[in-house]
DNA sequence: CAATTAATTATACGATAATATAATTAATTG
DNA sequence: CAATTAATTATATTATCGTATAATTAATTG
């Protein structure tokens, strides 16, 4: 699994030139994170994948927890950071985009980090722990998403005015774990061999979920509406 | 938390009278692991949490991994059933139920379990740790719901006749994560203040999920099918 | 009622976990 | 170029994990 990393001096001390250790561990424990979970994930693991030792792990990012956070955030941020990128772009062409592009500017950035192994990596991560470190994983998903959910809730209220903001928000939510439970299984194709076909491995493309999902934000009002 | 079980004799041998510790067990291991998950749960936390040995634990179960099996299959082949029985029931009222009424059938015996505080852990079990011990979990989701997935899949087919069956199977796929996702959140509920109110915590109601999902499946056929 | 089986605790083993500290070497700074 | 800072390993500490074994007591069986 391992190619030999290009030799690098052993022993104590700095070592010369500079160093992409950091963005290793970073890597190495979205993989491990996405394969074992938060708990079956233990940074001596992550520190032999990258062959460093473990106390280099704690040098950078302080504890396991702190490593977890900064796994999450790197994608997640860009993820949100897309998704409002796109919804601007959408309302700059129409001002009230349609179900269906909402629904698609909102799926896309997550689907596109199948493209890598990485990015496949760090989808499993997300729908396998989305709330595996109890409190943390909780803060960490509001922190990172609340603000672009909240832009698209409110566009897509614009889109469906018959829909209250809350019914859209509930709806969203249901969208989301649509989506990442589909990608938590497609995602596990990375180690099956070649090939293998399991029932529970279905890929799914960005337009058969916007077709299943737009479909689920325009089902009728709700009849009583708390 | 624990009020002191009416006091059972301490020590080693059997004690008196007919036990049911190893329901005590199986409960108590359905909330540690839906709480903290399959790799954070101690089998020493389970044993505390019903005063007893973990040997004890290892007794009557063999091993932290078979008794997880032995959680997941209890409430699993429940849903099941009762999902088996709802859709024979539908069919002898009419040939061919609702897409409507199959999505309910197929959602109210896993909300149903919301009633109690065991089955609320076991819905937050299952949607956190639909993968967790990797090819366990897997394989005991396959074991459990294939049958009646397929059926109800089958149902759904003779419904939307326009729509394959693989695709009706897809689409399932994605209604089972929105609700498992929805359960999820909805499940936290019990160790939050009551009367706390956080964003992410949403109670749905059935009819709400099976609007959403009802028309998710009725969604158009996909434009090229493979 | 004697022998066996079932249910339980006590205790120990070897593995592995997260984290902390000190030593070491290279790079940067003044 | 001397002093300081950055990046790394070596090693230790303390805790906890899953599991195994033997002892003990009550229930069941023949």
């Amino acid at each position: 699994m391992n190619q030999p990393k290009a030799s690098r001096r052993k022993g104590p001390g700095r070592p010369e030139g500079q160093s992409r250790i950091r963005e290793d561990i970073l890597d190495a424990a979205e993989i491990l994170f996405a394969e074992l979970g938060y708990a079956g994930t233990s940074l001596r693991h992550v520190a032999s994948e990258v062959d460093v030792t473990t106390a280099l792990i704690t040098y950078y990012f302080g504890s396991k927890e702190k490593l977890f956070r900064e796994v999450f955030q790197r994608k997640g941020q860009q993820i949100a950071n897309e998704r409002m990128e796109a919804l601007e772009r959408l309302q700059k062409e129409q001002a009230v985009p349609s179900t269906s592009d909402l629904v698609r500017a909102f799926l896309a950035p997550p689907l596109n980090l199948r493209a890598t192994r990485q990015g496949r990596a760090f989808l499993r991560l997300h729908s396998r722990l989305h709330m595996e470190p109890e409190e943390l994983s909780f803060e960490l998903r509001r922190q990172t998403y609340d603000e672009s959910t909240r832009a698209f809730a409110r566009a897509f209220h614009q889109a469906l005015p018959h829909l209250s903001e809350s019914v859209v928000m509930r709806r969203m939510s249901l969208i989301i774990g649509s989506y990442l439970y589909a990608f938590s299984d497609t995602n596990r194709m990375d180690e099956l061999a070649p090939g293998a076909q399991s029932t529970y491995n279905i890929f799914y493309d960005l337009e058969e979920i916007v077709l299943f999902a737009a479909s689920g934000m325009q089902a009728p009002a709700p009849a009583e509406e708390s």
